[in-house]
DNA sequence: TATGTTATCGCAAACTTTTGCAATAACTGG
DNA sequence: CCAGTTATTGCAAAAGTTTGCGATAACATA
């Protein structure tokens, strides 16, 4: 059984209905490289199937990360999400100059959500975990570059005009 | 010198502008209690100065967050801000569940900070961080409630009709 | 105080994501 | 295989957020 046929099944185990649109959008995520963007799901599905609404997209992509099948990964605003391969689980950390999502180990993680645990009850969503920052390359960068906090900040994201 | 006053100077020392506007929605994050949602920013900005559009005040925050002098909390799908209090700063775990955003002392976050910098060299953006989870009370009420997997989304957050 | 430069504003429109609703189709039990 | 139940879809519209652009106003300089 492949890794999409289970994720079926579980969707199915769940009381979910499978459904050809759910199918198709399982498939294109699987088979896409990376992470991908919502609108880059839609048009490939609409090549398969040309009535498939964003809307739906936009759903059937929330329930395969609520049901843990997906991970979605926060890009400049911008929604991503990729096949959650389990046994090898991963988390980002996305740049907040280049936007490129780094991938990081669980292994990390698991002190700071003992520590939550313990501390607060509070049960963080280790399954789709994102830190921004900025990357060393982009640090480097901006460090070479040496301008004011003011200018720094116009190559950054073009909040000033 | 008040820690409003304090604020201003450091964005006219960064090259910012002083505008009303920028005045006017400072004051009233300050003013409120917690963290505010945009609109209710925008809804009391506009009671002292009605022209002040909804763009602005999105640009306003999104500036003052650059700088630090307010902190971004995501609560459902929703974004909130508050003013960072120096010295006393804070980062947000936010239930999923009931959307209650709790304070988080930086404290348990510095270890991690400090990996992400020796290991990758990333510089993550501890200022403005927020985990989501699910909270203690949230955790106890889905587990007496014991139901199906199906219905516990439902109460959660209604994703199935 | 007058003048020039340009960051910021207001407006309108775009973009991303979510939601309400009637019609449809997936599953269940007979 | 058929009928009943209801989760899911497509569509349209709303909600939340961002962006382009010309006009305005803040700051610097003289």
């Amino acid at each position: 059984m492949t890794s999409q046929e289970q994720s079926l099944h579980y969707l199915q185990s769940l009381g979910y209905r499978l459904t050809p649109q759910r199918l198709l959008v399982l498939a294109i995520v699987a088979g896409g490289a990376g992470h991908m963007g919502v609108d880059e799901i839609h048009r490939q599905a609409r090549a398969a199937y040309p009535y498939l609404d964003l809307a739906t997209v936009y759903r059937t992509l929330r329930l395969f990360k609520q049901v843990g099948v997906v991970t979605e990964v926060d890009i400049d605003n911008r929604l991503h999400y990729e096949l959650t391969a389990p046994g090898e689980k991963h988390h980002h950390m996305v740049c907040r100059a280049c936007h490129r999502a780094i991938n990081l180990s669980p292994h990390y993680l698991e002190e700071f959500r003992d520590t939550l645990m313990q501390e607060f009850g509070f049960e963080p969503d280790v399954e789709h975990f994102t830190v921004a920052g900025r990357c060393l390359s982009c640090r480097e960068m901006a460090a070479a570059g040496g301008g004011t906090a003011v200018e720094a900040d116009v190559g950054d994201d073009g909040e000033v005009d």
